[in-house]
DNA sequence: TATTGTTATACTCTATAACTATA
DNA sequence: TATAGTTATAGAGTATAACAATA
């Protein structure tokens, strides 16, 4: 067995490996669902919903969006194109910033939700609350949410890469 | 806003969404970091870090591997002909059952584990840890332990697509 | 000059189905 | 006949870098 240099904590480690082997068992289930239900990817649902839920408009900016599904840009473009073709999103030109783009959920796409949702809602049922009991539901969303907000507190991916390019090599 | 059918608990809504986000910031943030500390996909790390802590031999059979990390067998294939081309796992025969393939971690397999393992350490504590106190994490592994379990208790993926494989179409 | 978004491109990964060999 | 693993293949997805347009 491999030793890392400092002693760690085993008890982290138990949580650690315990969320990942949960989660990528969740996300093969869900992605079987979303699929089958909707023809849609976990990263095309992630739009369609963030997109539903955000706000009154159904609207959000294509770097917000980006960095809110945790992708490249240029990722975002290729999704963003197909769920236009398929009639599911719009793209238009952001009022009072000309360079920007204004991605919309349509009323298909709202559609297509709430087709997926039923089945999407009872995987996740199923897979990750039925072992919890109510409060312990409330537990994680209580543990979870702060590493979210920490998380979420370093600069998010467009800026990284934009420093990236900005940052001159060997500059000393 | 799609409302699905059944009244959905807004509290498991949260703790879904949190996970959702925190895996994802997460293994960004890891993958990069094993990509740059020793040129290893996540699924590679995974590989090697379950051949390194499953046993003494440092040994698994391909399937049941394959059914550990959530991934078909094909995949695994590809994966382990990647490492086995690096010398970080060897191939052999299972002894006993002659259809079988037993993967080993070797030495210089255990070696790039230990190399890659104190970064990666460290990311997951600053970004998953930092914000939890030391109970808080022991709180995380009680739930995430039993939901892991009840994942697992349902059969695994290689199961699965042998039964599609046998399952007569329209068989009434 | 910096930022927004797209595009061109190259590549990694993943899965399905067909196949071989053993139980 | 069912299982273990590989292979061939094809497709989906992702990111990097270069680019055009606006701030």
């Amino acid at each position: 067995m491999v030793h890392p240099s400092g002693p760690v904590d085993p008890v982290q480690l138990g949580a650690y490996f315990a969320l990942v082997e949960v989660t990528s068992l969740l996300r093969h289930a869900i992605e079987q669902q979303l699929q089958a239900a909707g023809d849609l990817s976990f990263v095309q649902f992630q739009v369609l919903s963030r997109l539903d839920r955000h706000s009154a408009t159904g609207s959000h900016r294509m770097t917000d969006l980006a960095d809110a599904i945790v992708h490249s840009r240029s990722g975002l473009t290729y999704q963003a194109g197909l769920l236009e073709k398929r009639g599911l999103v719009t793209r238009a030109p952001t009022a009072g910033d000309e360079r920007g783009i204004t991605v919309t959920i349509t009323d298909a796409g709202r559609a297509l939700l709430a087709q997926v949702m039923p089945g999407h809602v009872e995987v996740v049922s199923n897979l990750l609350f039925e072992p919890l009991a109510r409060d312990s539901a409330e537990a994680l969303a209580a543990l979870l949410e702060p590493v979210r907000d920490h998380m979420r507190s370093a600069p998010p991916r467009s800026a990284q890469s934009r420093r990236r390019r900005s940052a001159r090599p060997g500059g000393a």
